[in-house]
Parts: structure tokens; sequence; C-alpha cells
DNA sequence: ATGGCGGATCTTATCCGA
């Protein structure tokens, strides 16, 4: 059996999690990683998931907004939560697995939107989403050359012009800019880490993860975004065999998130 | 530009997301 990890923007985990138990029984990813689970930590909602076999939870939670959970079948430890631009934002958790007789670091990122404007002078939230992708960077760089690691999450940022519907009409637009996306080129190149989705699934093809709410008909219009991304070092790169992004999920149950799930499999050797 | 929605909370109004 290969080693299953998913990401999920999940939009309010109360709200939610029905939908994510059932995601849980027909995919049985050994490990979910959550992000906006919109509640603090004692708010989430442990014993549900723990009842679905997820008995191993890291949650890093916060009032209202943000808000990253991993959860697992598979024991976790060195459970961190690391903090960025000296803020107090639940942005960020790592745990590990053992995955192949090694601990397997897994860390799950809800990076900044950034806000409207994409301007770091005006606009202060688009300010710390260039700051936040500086200390990733600064930090992953530093530290290139350690293996068995895997980095997912929300990124907000679709870094190439077949992660959005319009290149051109969205070069303007947060999350597709040169800046943001030069920045997260960067990220990958100097941490050394391999684009698992697009190893999986050509650049050739247009490949989105999240949807806007405010679309008319988001299937018809497919005015998508690939923010979210399974990254691993080469070592654990080498190792999956298969990626799905779940499309089908923007349209599950009365209220769907507005992202849908990643998933990656990794075979053992 | 899709921005015509949806989530949480200080809830019938406001902030935030992207």
């Amino acid at each position: 059996m290969p080693l299953t990890i998913a990401t999920w923007n999940i939009n309010s985990i109360r709200l939610r999690a029905p939908m994510v138990i059932d995601f849980l029984n027909r995919f049985k990813p050994d490990v979910l990683c959550l992000q906006e689970i919109k509640c603090t930590s004692e708010q989430f909602p442990s014993e549900t998931f723990t009842s679905a076999g997820y008995v191993h939870q890291a949650v890093h939670g916060q009032k209202s907004y943000h808000g990253v959970a991993t959860i697992s079948r598979l024991p976790l430890t060195e459970i961190n939560s690391r903090q960025f631009c000296n803020k107090q934002d639940a942005r960020h958790i790592s745990t590990r697995v053992q995955f192949d007789g090694n601990p397997l670091e897994i860390h799950n990122f809800y990076v900044p939107a950034g806000g409207d404007v994409p301007d770091p002078d005006v606009n202060d939230k688009f300010r710390h989403k260039l700051d936040f992708l500086d200390e990733m960077h600064q930090w992953f760089a530093a530290e290139n050359s350690r293996n068995s690691r895997v980095m997912v999450g929300d990124f907000n940022i679709a870094p190439h012009a077949n992660d959005v519907w319009s290149h051109k009409q969205l070069l303007k637009i947060v999350s597709h800019t040169p800046i943001e996306t030069e920045k997260l080129d960067l990220i990958l190149a100097d941490g050394n880490w391999v684009d698992l989705i697009r190893k999986h699934i050509p650049i050739e093809q247009k490949l989105y993860s999240w949807w806007s709410y405010r679309a008319r008909n988001w299937d018809i219009s497919d005015r998508g975004r690939r923010l979210d991304h399974i990254w691993a070092t080469p070592d654990i790169a080498s190792r999956s065999i298969r990626a799905q992004v779940l499309r089908e999920a923007r349209g599950w149950g009365e209220k769907p998130s507005d992202h849908v799930p990643l998933i990656i499999e990794l075979s053992h050797s």
C-alpha cells in the first residue's frame, strides 16, 4: 500500500466536517492537511475525525480566520508551528510520519491571500504576502540539502500560465502577478523542491484547484486558478506514482468549499 | 476580473477571502 497524502482548503471545518468525513471514507488518505479551518484549536471537531480512524491530529487554530490542521491514521511526531512576519496568524504546522523506515516531514501552509491591489506600497496585505514568501524562501533555501520532506497547502499563487483560466487577463490580479510567481519559483528552485502535481499532470494542460463563489456557474465558466500545491524533495518525488486534483469536489453538497482536495500517492521501496 | 458569493462574528452589519 502506498502512502497517501491529501491537502484541502476547507473554508470552515465546523461547517464542512461531514463533507470531510465523506472524503476520508471514500479516498482513505493516510494524512489530510487542512487549511482555513476558521476555528480555535479547542473548537476543532477532533472526535469526529477520531471516530473515522484519524486519531492522530495536529491543530493550529485561530478564531474566525486562517488556521491549519493535519490529521492522520499514522502517528504524527515532531509537531511544530512556525510564526511568520512577527504575526500570531495560524498559517503553518509541520509534522512527521514514518515512511519507508524514515521520518517524512510534512509542512502544511496557508499563505496570505494578499488583498486586492498588487502594490506593497499601497496594500499592507500584499506586502505581508510578499514578506511571508521571502521568509519561506530564506527558511527552505537554508535547508535545501535536507530530503524526506513534503510541503502542501494553499499557497494562494497560481504560478504558471496554464494554472489560470487566462494568463493575460490575470497578470495584474493578485495570485498571478509576476512578483508573486517569481517568488514562488524561487522558493521551489532554491529549496530544491519538485512540483509533484505537475510531475503527473503536464504543464501543457490547464489545471485549477479553486473556483470563485461569485461565478454564476463555476463548471461552465471554468474560470479557476491552481492555488493549492503539493511539493516534495527529489527523493520523495521519485516515489510518487499518482496525483489527483478532485475537480468534482467543487460541486459537492449544497455548500462546497471553493477549493478542492489534492491527493498524492507515494510508493514504498 | 468572476468580484453578481460565502464564512465568522462584535449578526440584520461588517470584515475577510482571492
